[in-house]
DNA sequence: CTTATTTTAGAACAATCGTTATAAAATTCG
DNA sequence: CGAATTTTATAACGATTGTTCTAAAATAAG
C-alpha cells in the first residue's frame, strides 16, 4: 500500500533511550532526539507520538532490556547466590559507568513531573516487580537456610530494594569504589543466616 | 546611600527553595520564581545572579535548615538514640509529605546536569557530611556496646547513607507505609549488638 | 503506468525560555 | 532641597522549546 519504515523501531528507541537517559527528560531537546535517532521531527512524531510518548516507550525499553532480563538470569540461581550476583551487579554497573548515568529507572523516579500519575505508576510497577523479585528470593532462601530467618522476608526485600536505589543515586554523585562496595558489604549482617 | 531592599533575603530564598524544591531545576522557570518570590526578574538577578546561582544558594538554604540543623539536634543524644531518632525522622518526612517532593538534596543529586562538576561537589560535600555524622554516631555506639561491632563503623555507616538515601527516592514514587517502614525495620539486624 | 498511501525532508509555527535594557520611584548623604 | 545611587517595574530581546505544515519521494495495489 504504502512506502516502508527507513528506520528500525528498535534501534530508534535505543538511541533516544541513550539520551534521555544520559541527560534526563527535560534536558533531552526534541533535537537532540532528531541528532540521536538519525530521523526526522516528523518521523518521529509519526511513529511514536510526542516527547513524553516517546520517553515511555524509551523507557519501557531499558526496563525490558536491562531489567527484566537481568532478573530472570538470576532466577536460575539458588537464592543466595542469586541476590549476591544481583548485588554484584549493581555494584559493576556503578562502578563502570564513565558518564555517570546511573540506573535510567532511578534517574525516572526523580525525573518524572509529579503531576504525571501515569508515569509514576509504571515507574512504581517496576519497583514493586524488583520488590518481589527480592522478596521471593529471601524467602527461597530462608527456606533452604541460606539467608536469615530473622526478619520478614517482606522487610528485608524492602530494605534491599532501599539499598539498591541508594547505590544508584549515590554512585551518580560520589562514584567512589569504596563508597558503594562498604554500603553492600553491611548486607552480610543482614541476609547472613 | 541608596533606596533599601524592600524583601528579606532569607524569604526569598525560601521561597525559590520550595519551588525548586517541588519543581526541580529545570522545570522551574525564572516567571515561576518571579511569581513565588514576589519580586520581579530585575531584582532577583541583581540580589542573586542568574537562575543557577539561585538554585545555588537556595540548595545551600535547604541544607544549613533542614540538614545541619537536624544532625546537631541528633549530636546531643546518645548514638544508638542517636541514629533511631534520626532514621525516625527520615520515616516522618518522607510520610508527611503530601506532594512527594522528598529531600531536596537528593533530588539535587539527580537533577544536577553531569557536566556541571561544581555543584556535584557540592551534592557530594554534604553527602560526606552526612557519612560522618553516621560514622561518628556507629563509632561511638560501638564503643559503648550500644550498636553491633561485626562491621567497620565506615562500612556500616554508608550502609545507612545507602538505605537512607533509597527511601528518599522510593517515597517519592511509592509513598507507602509498610514499604517505607520495612526498609528500615531490617536495620536491627545491621545496629543491634 | 496510474492511483493511493505513507514516509520523508526541511522549513516554519507560536510559545516559552533565561536574561537584559530602560526608565521611573525611592532613599541617604551633602 | 538636590545629587547620587540603588531598587523597582515593565517591556523587550534573541534563542530555543515542542510541535506541525508543505511538498517532494517512494512504494504497493489495481
Amino acid at each position: 500500500m504504502a512506502r516502508p519504515r527507513e528506520f528500525d523501531e528498535q534501534e530508534v528507541l535505543n538511541a533516544a533511550l541513550e539520551r534521555f537517559w544520559a541527560q534526563g527528560f527535560d534536558a533531552t531537546s526534541m533535537r537532540d532526539l532528531i541528532e540521536s535517532t538519525g530521523l526526522t521531527a516528523a518521523s518521529l512524531y509519526n511513529a511514536f507520538g510526542d516527547k513524553r510518548a516517546l520517553y515511555r516507550k524509551s523507557l519501557d525499553h531499558y526496563v525490558q532490556r536491562g531489567i527484566r532480563e537481568r532478573l530472570a538470569r538470576c532466577r536460575d540461581l539458588p537464592p543466595r547466590q542469586a541476590l549476591e550476583a544481583f548485588f554484584q551487579d549493581v555494584l559493576c554497573r556503578s562502578l563502570e559507568d564513565p558518564q555517570h548515568k546511573g540506573c535510567m529507572l532511578v534517574n525516572a523516579a526523580l525525573d518524572v513531573p509529579p503531576e504525571d500519575t501515569e508515569l509514576r505508576q509504571t515507574v512504581a510497577e517496576v519497583l514493586r516487580g524488583l520488590e518481589t523479585f527480592l522478596c521471593q528470593t529471601i524467602a527461597a532462601g530462608q527456606a533452604d537456610g541460606s539467608i536469615r530467618a530473622g526478619q520478614p522476608a517482606a522487610d528485608m526485600a524492602r530494605h534491599l530494594l532501599a539499598v539498591l536505589t541508594g547505590i544508584r543515586v549515590l554512585a551518580r554523585v560520589r562514584p567512589e569504589k569504596a563508597l558503594l562496595e562498604g554500603a553492600v558489604a553491611s548486607l552480610q549482617d543482614v541476609i547472613n543466616p
